[in-house]
DNA sequence: ACCACTACCTTGTATTGCCAAATACCAAAT
DNA sequence: ATTTGGTATTTGGCAATACAAGGTAGTGGT
């Protein structure tokens, strides 16, 4: 079944990158709130993963931050989307849904059974 | 853009193996009728991929396959699910059904917003 | 001054999926 | 025999994620 658990993380690969942008949508955050809000969502991630895909996408012009200040600690990045991150996103969007317009076909392609 | 695209290719990795179990669910198919099939449904895939893909899964035991005539050309290796490829298929069900709904619930946090 | 805590960042590495391209084989038609 | 076309297979290698582990630094309490 160790062939079952690598399948299942390789599915999750690549979708980090969209999670964390559908996070963004509505509100900035910084790093620790966008990993306990993809662990409430079932989408582990640590540090060592984040950060260097926030810098990525902050070079790529997706993302933006500003510095803020916290009660307690030292001040902290929340990144937010640039316009081009929200044009990103949409894009992201509809590949998405078309992929699981891909799994919904495949899953159901027993219903014609035209053996071609 | 490039980026998006990127992305987009990244989200597609380790679905493919899924979508071949999943097409193999009601009927055997030979390699040929796999890339078609898969074609249909958006998910390109060409030999080079297939065939060392179909093996691996030969290997871990969750495929079999008949040799079987055809009317024109050579004999050609049908495909079909073993008895732990059903159930291994049942599992990544599970699997991309969780997917989806960390998915889900990204894509809609913004209703709550419990700015925590 | 010291310590604990929080936040940010970097390097190296394992894993691996996927593709391009070339090869080999069989069968039927010419 | 030769060619044509469909089928199966292999090799080599690129590209990219994500993790582990270690490092830097600011803040505030004692």
């Amino acid at each position: 079944m160790a062939n079952v658990d690598n399948t299942k993380s390789q599915m999750r690969k690549g979708m980090l990158e969209y999670c964390i942008l559908l996070l963004l949508r509505h509100q900035p955050l910084y790093a620790n709130d966008i990993i306990g809000r993809l662990k409430e969502a079932r989408m582990i991630v640590v540090e060592g993963t984040l950060y260097p895909l926030l810098n990525r996408l902050k070079k790529d012009g997706l993302l933006k931050y500003e510095w803020q200040e916290s009660k307690q600690g030292p001040p902290r990045k929340y990144y937010a989307l640039t316009v081009e991150g929200e044009e990103a996103l949409l894009q992201l969007d509809a590949s998405w849904s078309e992929l699981s317009t891909t799994v919904s076909i495949l899953q159901n392609n027993f219903l014609g059974l035209p053996q071609k």
